[in-house]
DNA sequence: TTCAAAGAAGTTTTT
DNA sequence: CTTCTTTGAA
């Protein structure tokens, strides 16, 4: 952090000498654009004074403002032993143990060093939260408190999980860190590997998805009607629920149903009908517990399977409860504000005999969709009434303007909401920046040029009085990097506007949020052909792949082949192969069966390399002699995915079991590679726990801000406004927020108002800004040449 | 059973 | 504007 603003400065004389490394990339990729080589940045970083939470001096790493995400040694949950220290750092003497106690305040101090058995410290946002758990956890390892395999961090996200992770690493430079940090899911998924004598295998977004579908058709044909796709789609969303509740289909038709439920299952018996929009309770439980077998069936779970087998487990075998339980000292939590029915049992379960600390704010509880829900937050306090609390009031990110106006927003300007209003001693610096654009095109741009000026610096553009849009004028006089940029939006279909305008002004950026990978054309079967390889391939895999390679298999075939599948005991999968080339199952066409005995044939060539070459080379050959890589290069989206999965995969240390792993919960390809300069493209949602001096807000308008289906009522408004929250306090220094007049939606451009969110922000602090003329696109090549020469 | 063409329907957010 | 489903023909 703090060598980012005199590296810029050498940064933006390079850039106008044109003296700028320029890194290609992938074809096809956005090239990186490289204002300095790793060992510049290594010589800068030595320079630094170390503060509390700089990073080892020899990582070579620039110092980029915003919160970073590590860069994926194999997740210390599933594999606690094998994190070697990186060779080429040198031990750094161990920071005096005080030094993790400065740079807290009073109250984050108390909260470190407390010794009380339950803790939870209710803040808002950038107060030092996440802060002060890191710092906690280190304190406890740095004094011997306990060793560091016996410190478990839970979070919500993969992304906060890494955070956390590199947090306390920086914070413990020395110690080869153990600490156990995940997400309550991964967590849940390695201890159910640990005590199965089975390897797991995962039904995903996609997987659920049709499995459902399967489970509707079924159903559907049983009783003689079929079910309409949208009655599929709610009945999933309640089954997600109900899951997460941890009822059984079972137990539901007894049990008072989630709040959300109703919205999707119409609760009285007989309502049911072809014109109503919800399916009855009837057909959901008919459905439900259809699905449920077929899971069974096919030996799959799906992420709400995971929390709830885990308490099944605990439950039914208190021997590994009580294990889970002595391993653990000290159990912390972020952001409990999130937490569902079953994290909370499941917290309970294992924190029975060990230290808690959790930490939240019910003001940025934004996963109500997916269960969570305040009342567990609040449960906390009452279920440990000795628990000691702790509140902070200082918050050390934003500006007092930015924290003035998102209080005024999430109260309503209402003074008596009874909450009680952060302060920030960062001089209150520049308004808002509120800026409306004709179109979803012109918003992208609008962006891009703020960043580029913003860019550029006071020297470069102060002069051009016409320059003014988005971002407004460059009275600023800090100079920011592509790094210190956020863009955020609701829908992740939002981001395309970007991406395009983005690689047409020579932007450099990263989207943190993909579409389902698994869900692109070709790598669902290259996945499938990997985990062939790997020996974790089921049913669902073997489909795809005879799929694929057009086995002819066809309703019919289907089915009799799948109870031939079902029949068949676990074996490996060479052993597996020779059984399909050897079929003989009554039902399935001989021509079928002679083209599957031949797909096999070919799949056991294929996966008999497998190992002898580096990971990178074997999954390039995979998927090129099975020819799906013709079909992943037919996508513009499967390549590019393409392309990422082998980066990681060629990520030191990476094994094919490895991979498969960290795919099957995260299936962001992704490092989000901090170091680079590149403006960070995402989520309202994926931003929270993050912070960056500029933040963009885009697309500030009545039915994406707050969120309406179909220009219904929002369905919960609050929770939107809560989001809303959370982005805006994402921002240091600049919060612009932006909104289109019209934008196209199901391919019809649609008339849209501005955000009645804005209004609960005084005129005061907001500035308004012009928009600059659209001009044409110009090739990337000579923006580029603007933007540096 | 596969392929092509035409038509209908559908856009949150995450593990 | 896309993505899935239905329909009809080879
Ligand atoms: N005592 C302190 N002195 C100086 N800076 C601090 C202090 N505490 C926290 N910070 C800084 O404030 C910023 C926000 O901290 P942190 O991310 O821990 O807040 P948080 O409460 O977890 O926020 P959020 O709820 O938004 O995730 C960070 O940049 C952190 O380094």
């Amino acid at each position: 952090e703090t060598i980012g603003i005199p590296l810029l400065a050498q940064a933006v004389e390079k850039m106008r000498s044109g003296n700028v490394n320029i890194d290609p990339g992938f074809d096809g990729e956005f090239g990186k654009v490289k204002l300095f080589s790793d060992s510049e940045r290594k010589r800068a970083k030595a320079h630094t004074p170390k503060l509390f939470t700089s990073e080892p001096a020899a990582k070579p790493k620039p110092g980029s403002a915003h919160k970073k995400k590590e860069t994926a040694p194999p997740s210390s949950m599933t594999d606690p032993v094998s994190s070697k220290g990186n060779p080429e750092l040198p031990p750094t003497p161990l920071t005096e143990d005080k030094g993790l106690i400065e740079g807290l305040n009073n109250e984050q101090k108390r909260a470190v060093l407390s010794d009380a058995a339950r803790i939870i410290i209710q803040a808002g946002p950038g107060t030092g939260k996440t802060r002060t758990l890191t710092a906690r956890a280190a304190y406890l390892v740095s004094e011997n408190k306990t060793r560091p395999e016996r410190i478990l961090v839970m979070t919500f996200t993969h992304k906060a999980a890494r955070e956390v992770e590199h947090r306390i690493k920086n914070q413990l430079p020395d110690i080869d860190s153990q600490v156990v940090t995940g997400t309550f899911h991964g967590f849940c998924l390695s201890l159910l590997q640990e005590f199965s004598d089975h390897p797991i295998s995962i039904a995903e977004e996609t997987a659920r998805k049709a499995l459902i579908r399967q489970a509707a058709a079924l159903v559907g044909n049983r009783t003689g009607s079929v079910i309409p796709k949208p009655w599929v789609k709610a009945i999933d969303t309640a089954i997600s629920l109900c899951k997460q509740s941890l009822l059984t289909p079972e137990d539901a038709p007894e049990t008072q149903m989630p709040d959300d439920f109703k919205k999707n299952i119409s609760s009285d018996r007989g309502s049911e009908g072809p014109g109503l929009d919800h399916p009855g309770k009837d057909t959901f439980l008919s459905v439900w517990t259809c699905y449920e077998e077929i899971c069974k069936q096919l030996g799959l779970l799906d992420f709400d399977a995971l929390i709830e087998k885990t308490i099944h487990m605990f439950k039914t075998r208190p021997d590994i409860a009580q294990t889970i339980q002595n391993r653990f000292d000290h159990i912390l939590i972020d952001e409990y504000q999130d937490i569902n029915k079953g994290q909370y049992v499941l917290t309970r379960m294992i924190s029975e005999t060990s230290n808690l600390l959790v930490i939240g704010d019910p003001d940025q509880s934004i996963y109500g969709f997916r269960g969570s829900d305040k009342k567990y937050f609040d449960l906390f306090t009452r279920e440990h009434p000795d628990a000691e609390h702790y509140s902070l009031r200082q918050n050390y990110r934003s500006t007092q303007t930015i924290l003035d106006a998102s209080f005024q927003m999430i109260t309503q300007k209402n003074k008596a909401s009874g909450k009680e209003a952060i302060f920030s001693d960062l001089k209150s610096g520049r308004n808002l920046i509120i800026q409306e654009t004709a179109s979803e095109k012109a918003e992208a741009v609008a962006v891009g040029k703020a960043i580029e000026r913003y860019i550029g610096g006071t020297s470069f553009f102060s002069m051009d009085a016409n320059r003014v849009d988005a971002g407004g004028g460059p009275e600023t006089d800090i100079e920011f990097s592509f790094s210190d940029f956020a863009v955020l939006y609701r829908t992740k279909k939002q981001c395309q506007a970007f991406i395009k305008a983005f690689e047409n002004h020579g932007i450099p950026f990263q989207t943190a949020d993909k579409e389902n990978i698994l869900a692109l054309k070709g790598i669902s079967e290259w996945i499938g052909l990997l985990r062939l390889a790997a020996n974790r391939a089921g049913f669902l895999e073997i489909e795809r792949l005879l799929d694929f390679f057009k086995a002819g298999l066809g309703t019919k075939g289907k089915l009799a082949f799948r109870q031939w599948f079902l029949s068949q005991d676990m074996t490996s999968a060479p052993d597996l192969l020779t059984r399909l080339e050897h079929l003989d199952i009554k039902g399935l066409r001989p021509s079928v069966q002679v083209r599957i005995s031949a797909v096999a044939a070919e799949l056991k060539t294929m996966i008999t390399n497998v190992g002898k070459e580096t990971l990178k080379d074997t999954l390039i050959e995979l998927a090129r002699e099975s020819g799906i890589e013709r079909l992943i290069l037919e996508h513009q989206n499967s390549k590019d995915t393409f392309n990422r999965l082998l980066v990681l995969g060629d990520t030191p240390g990476m094994t094919l079991e490895g991979l498969l792993d960290r795919l099957a919960l995260d299936q962001d390809p992704d490092q989000m590679d901090e170091g680079s300069e590149k403006v960070t493209l995402m989520t309202m949602h994926a931003s929270k726990g993050l912070e960056f001096p500029v933040v963009f807000i885009t697309g500030c308008e009545q039915g994406f801000i707050p969120y309406t289906r179909n220009a219904q009522e929002p369905e919960n408004i609050d929770e939107e406004r809560r989001l809303f929250y959370v982005a805006m306090t994402r921002a240091k220094q600049i919060l612009c927020l932006t909104y289109a007049k019209k934008r196209p939606i199901f391919g019809i451009e649609k008339k849209q108002s501005k955000s009645v969110f804005l209004k609960d922000i005084e005129e005061k602090l907001k500035q308004y800004a012009k928009t600059a003329p659209l001009k044409k696109a110009n090739q990337p090549a000579a923006r580029q040449m603007e933007l540096f020469g």
